[in-house]
DNA sequence: CATTTATTGTGTCAATGTGACTCATTACAT
DNA sequence: ATGTAATGAGTCACATTGACACAATAAATG
């Protein structure tokens, strides 16, 4: 398979992309989605091109639905990075990708397609919340790997990257403010120290075990569910579900975590 | 004066722009600032072009100078608007505006610039906050009035306009919940009854009194000042000016109005 | 100058939410 | 049967909130 440079050529807007930063939760920690370039073995986003007959967030999406197979998931735009030294040969890393995509895939249009990456690209960087359970990442053309990595393990990024997901991270933690997030993050069913480490890792604080417990029960959008034997020598907790006609309302008031 | 198209086909990135949802308070109420086209006399909000070696942020910075001769207010990147019919011909108004600045000022170069204007655009928008007071609005080469319309009165709007202005109003009644706005909104001191009008403007209902005061009095930010003596038949109100310093700390920690 | 009017500064009180902590419960191991 | 570790629920002092009351005061009125 190659990759297919006349599409881009002749029907991707030049100098725009996007780039997704991908929230994923397990092992009590956040999680982002990283993809790494073939060869070059450099770490990025996973990101796109805008067609010319797409708007961004389709094209968002369809990132999305590639790198993890999910549809219709919490995904929204996040932040415009246009600083003009935004290019592929930026610094070392990014040069290495740059050079590796040329002498990898260049045969034809040689100097169209290094005219076409050597500009300033402008990048909107959208934020996702998924279910990292659900996800089996895929590779593609360009990369070699596509893996959930700890947001406190970040290898070097291409260009900005690394502050795209640090903006990511600070929309998120005050969005949880406002709003019950939650849902799109965990599984149908989990345990309400579960929804606790989710809140402490996104927060990055520890949380009153029982405040915690009395809260979330108190904003209502809680099911309780049958118990869950884990086989530990401990009492077993309660499984909760999400009430979605209450998760919405919450939503809409704007009512989350103080 | 002309319009300076040889430098927009030249240096200006086609198919993006800025538009800026540049707020201020007056009487009462929240207004936004909107620029009148030539001729065609339809409104829209003041934007601009993005040069190739300008970052956006920067572009927003020069509109908002231009049309309001102010420099360090509060101005920030609120969202991007790329659907596939933002054209300047996609509904009545918008294609007014297009065929006025093309018989107006396109005697040269009439095909690079029918193509140019007649792309998709995408737009990024920013939202500013200014004192109402401090700002006279300046009209350019392709707008003939340039004034602040109170929110509820606005006109209709090129494109998707109306849209941004309520997507930025959304937005900001959400950060007034984590942040103390105000300071930019308002003159050096004012009486605590201006800052309810405009926590109630925004927010877009009623507070009471008493409770609004006391909340704002304990948040600490607030230095008291003489009285105002305003020759009505009332009791003097104090006036306040911010304290920056205290100000400040809380927009790091993100304590605002519950 | 006493009285009225409109608005402002401050206070009260019940209801609710919060942080810090305790204690009984329970699934499993020994 | 007993111990262990984590869970569900409860207590209590304290802070915050919404609703309301009341005194203070700058100017108008007679």
């Amino acid at each position: 398979m190659k990759f297919d440079y006349k599409d881009l050529l002749e029907n991707c807007i030049p100098g725009l992309s996007i780039d997704c930063v991908v929230f994923g939760y397990k092992d009590k920690k956040l999680h982002v989605l990283l993809v790494r370039f073939i060869d070059s073995h450099v770490w990025a986003l996973p990101g796109g091109f805008i067609p010319k007959d797409q708007d961004m967030d389709a094209v968002a999406n369809q990132v999305l639905l590639q790198r993890t197979g999910l549809k219709e998931v919490f995904l929204q735009q996040s932040h415009v990075f246009s600083s003009l030294n935004r290019h592929f040969d930026i610094n070392p890393r990014s040069r290495l990708v740059m050079d590796t995509i040329k002498s990898t895939w260049m045969e034809e249009q040689k100097e169209e397609l290094e005219a076409w990456f050597s500009q300033r690209f402008i990048s909107t960087s959208y934020m996702a919340l998924v279910d990292a359970e659900k996800v089996h990442p895929q590779i593609d053309v360009l990369s070699d790997a596509c893996d959930w990595i700890p947001l406190d393990e970040l290898p070097e990024l291409i260009i900005d990257h690394s502050e795209m997901i640090h903006q990511a991270h600070e929309q998120l933690r005050m969005k949880i403010r406002l709003l019950p997030i939650g849902k799109s993050l965990l599984p149908e069913r989990f345990t309400m120290s579960d929804l606790q480490s989710l809140y402490e890792a996104i927060l990055d604080q520890k949380l009153d075990r029982g405040n915690f417990q009395r809260k979330m029960i108190r904003l209502g959008f809680l099911n309780r569910q049958e118990k869950l034997m884990t086989g530990a020598q401990n009492k077993a907790p309660y499984l909760y579900s999400i009430n979605d006609e209450a998760y919405n309302e919450l939503l809409e008031k704007g009512i989350g975590f103080s």
